[in-house]
DNA sequence: CATGTTTCCTGACAGC
DNA sequence: TGCTGTCAGGAAACAT
């Protein structure tokens, strides 16, 4: 599943790929429509456009976009795509079959096609005209310790429903919370509002460096994420609990618990996280 | 508003 | 082999 640091892998490759490249026209799927736009709107949006940049907002691909005018002015909006569990955004030659469960084509000037392949639809396509897309909370890489600890004031609910809530960090899902609570020795269901600043303090920065060092891995490979060429990550080998359960803790040899929390599987050690 | 619960969807996998 | 049932999980909708 893609979360922030698979993102960030799929958007830099997108970036190198197809930067400067152009629209030329977008097919989307017909039945039930994967999209937060309408079919209309987000055709209407892209076509015609050039690729500026692609770049990543919380577990969201930005495309930015820019259109001619008949004035000869250019006009800039975005095309947003959150790939949901189990989406894939592929570049690849129009001769290649067309896998099952592709959703939406955009046709490349350059001869290419970017491809939109969800099976399991949670993915979403839309697109933003007005002001610059900044997602719904705060990037987790670039927040302050200070504004951090404010995120979690007050709060009665557990702290990885908390890390998971995009409204206040986005982009953290559900292995690199549990990851993270690892690192900072936090059990996953203390109250949110009632850790002390120390603790908020050791969670920043594991959530930091875990991102850091996941993105440097290409992300993790669980199920079936790719990146845009096609790779898989290897930050899965270096998990420390997700998907560790009954496993000996690699800190003091304790199997590794699984609870759910929020309707998620959730991977503790029981003596290290307090 | 904060929090908890349900829903969407399909592939994978267990059990017979 | 092949059928049936169960489950995962991000985020929005809905309920409390």
């Amino acid at each position: 599943m893609p979360e922030l640091p698979e993102v960030e892998t799929i958007a830099r490759g997108l970036d190198k790929r197809v930067r400067n490249d152009a629209i030329d026209s977008v097919w989307l799927g017909k039945h039930r429509e994967p999209l937060k736009s309408s079919a209309r709107e987000i055709s209407a949006a892209l076509t015609g456009t050039r690729i500026i940049e692609v770049r990543r907002v919380g577990k969201h691909i930005v495309f930015d976009l820019e259109a001619s005018t008949s004035q000869n002015g250019k006009a800039t909006r975005q095309w947003i795509v959150h790939l949901g569990m189990t989406g894939r955004m592929l570049v690849c030659s129009p001769e290649e079959e067309t896998p099952k469960h592709t959703h939406a084509i955009a046709s490349l000037a350059s001869g290419r096609e970017l491809r939109f392949v969800d099976p399991r639809r949670f993915g979403r396509l839309s697109v933003a005209t007005k002001k610059s897309f900044a997602g719904p909370g705060t990037e987790p890489l670039t927040i302050s310790p200070e504004d951090f600890a404010k995120l979690f004031r007050g709060r009665k609910t557990p702290i990885k429903a908390a890390l998971l809530n995009q409204k206040l960090l986005h982009g953290v899902g559900n292995i690199y919370a549990d990851e993270s609570l690892f690192r900072a020795g936090i059990r996953p269901k203390r109250q949110a509002g009632r850790l002390t600043r120390a603790e908020l303090d050791r969670l920043h920065a594991a959530v930091k460096e875990v991102l850091k060092e996941a993105i440097k891995l290409g992300g993790s490979s669980v199920s079936d994420y790719v990146d845009a060429e096609g790779r898989e990550g290897f930050f899965q080998l270096q998990h420390r609990v997700y998907l560790r359960t009954g496993e000996p803790c690699l800190v003091c040899k304790t199997p590794i618990k699984r609870m759910v929390l929020g309707g998620r599987g959730t991977h503790y050690c029981p003596k290290c996280q307090r």
